[in-house]
DNA sequence: GAGTGTACCGTACATTGTACGGCTCAGGTA
DNA sequence: TACCTGAGCCGTACAATGTACGGTACACTC
């Protein structure tokens, strides 16, 4: 981006503010959680790349260097966002292991929740997540999604492989439905005004080459969703195939056993 | 980012430039294929954010400026690098399905080619795909990975459905490795490193909480891969999960049939 | 030799994150 | 009360960004 580059952060200081008290007032009133609320405001309407300290300064009628004295700096402040964002993921550690259905149950409901926060904050997937991974609120739902997965048979890294691949999925997709939303908003035009305003040029360009497959299944797609995705449907296929490979594999333990 | 908001863009015209043909030399010698090349060989070594009109034009000894003569802007440019990256996944359409051990075996090939560019050009996370999604390179794509789909008994939407699984779980882990790596780079410590460092504000912090399963978890995976995460272990016990749900997809269709 | 279109590019501008140094005020001490 | 000190606040400055604009110079055609 642009300004000097960022400072040498201090792991240890951000970890520290991840988990300090955010409600301690300054001289003018100012606290990290209003900082932060600010921005995850902005950064909902407009994204992670919008979102200025300029901005979250003015909306709080602040000069944009006192932020300054409440965060080191932009990447700490969306570290605090990211956390934030999680904080009312679930009522509490048990919420997901109290679902019905028992553990695919539990995770059906995981993969429900993330989607609805990540649908709500799209700005997320631009957070890189490394660095947060030690917040108080992700801590506390990677106990609560771990839960469900206790006492089926899997071994300790098994329990982390299967929670992962579940996340991974409903990130990967959520992340595509945010980016078609985007370049919709963005360009003003809708998946299928897009579609007539490049088909001439599609069928020029195109005339010399034969992709029968790719043809046929495109247009599938296309005439069944009304756009080249449906998120939604992503979502839920790509859940239950990978629900019925992990249920072959916590049977296989537990015949084992 | 910085600078006038980004021009209204003509997807026909971007269009159009994808296919055309990025050989033809202007009064100086430059052309479309020369600044592309460029501009991944850059990306490649610091990252899309890294990368400026003016690094790309200083590498070609060239006003910065002339590059706008070959390329509208910077998002059509990172379009042309997106599929100028794909050029060479396979050696043509068939190469995939000609693998051994079946559309299983086919699924994997296509799972550990993509694995390989993603590692090759992190940059690629960072590009909003869907407009790309008509280049040449990713056309011939879509087909050769369809093709070992066909035959199955799946109908078109399912095939595709499938690929989309499969290709959001590698580009998913994919991610998450890269990320993991630009992490290290960045703060200049190894994983064991930046652990070491904030242990001891860690232990403080969290002092008062109390999460046994994430504790015994987290504490297994972190001595077994020597880090949080083991990308490479996320993607073959991912992909493994995926192939089995997707086999009883496969059979029960052609049970029914 | 004249004219024309296109490639090239120097300059300018709005916008970014944030370093730096000064101002102001609350609270403690004498 | 008078003063001091430290922390909160913030105006200004700077380097960097993408690219609009307008000018220059070259390769053509006639």
């Amino acid at each position: 981006m642009a300004g000097r580059k960022a400072a040498a952060p201090d792991p240890a200081r951000s970890l520290a503010l991840l988990w300090g008290s955010h409600a301690k007032p300054g001289r003018s009133g100012l606290t990290v959680r209003a900082i932060v609320d600010a921005a995850i405001e902005l950064a909902d309407a407009e994204g992670l790349e919008a979102l200025s300290m300029r901005m979250v300064a003015d909306r709080l009628k602040v000069g944009t260097m006192s932020l300054y004295t409440h965060v080191p700096g932009k990447g700490e402040l969306t570290d605090l966002m990211f956390d934030r964002a999680y904080g009312d993921l679930y009522a509490d550690a048990d919420e997901p292991s109290k679902q019905p259905g028992g553990w695919r149950g539990a995770l059906e409901f995981i993969a429900r929740r993330n989607w609805e926060i990540l649908t709500a904050h799209p700005w997320i997937h631009e957070v890189p997540t490394m660095r947060t991974a030690l917040g108080p609120n992700i801590t506390r739902k990677y106990e609560a999604e771990l839960r469900p997965l206790d006492g089926l048979g899997l071994t300790d890294v098994e329990m982390d492989s299967a929670l992962t691949l579940v996340l991974t999925h409903v990130q990967g997709t959520a992340r595509a439905g945010a980016e078609q939303l985007r370049t919709q908003r963005d360009s003003g035009l809708t998946d299928e005004e897009w579609w007539r305003q490049i088909s001439p040029t599609l069928t020029t360009v195109m005339s010399g080459t034969h992709f029968p497959i790719a043809g046929r299944v495109g247009t599938a797609v296309g005439e069944h969703f009304q756009s080249a995705l449906d998120p939604a449907h992503a979502l839920t296929f790509g859940l239950t195939t990978i629900l019925d490979g992990l249920t072959q594999l916590i049977e296989s333990r537990s015949a084992v056993q």
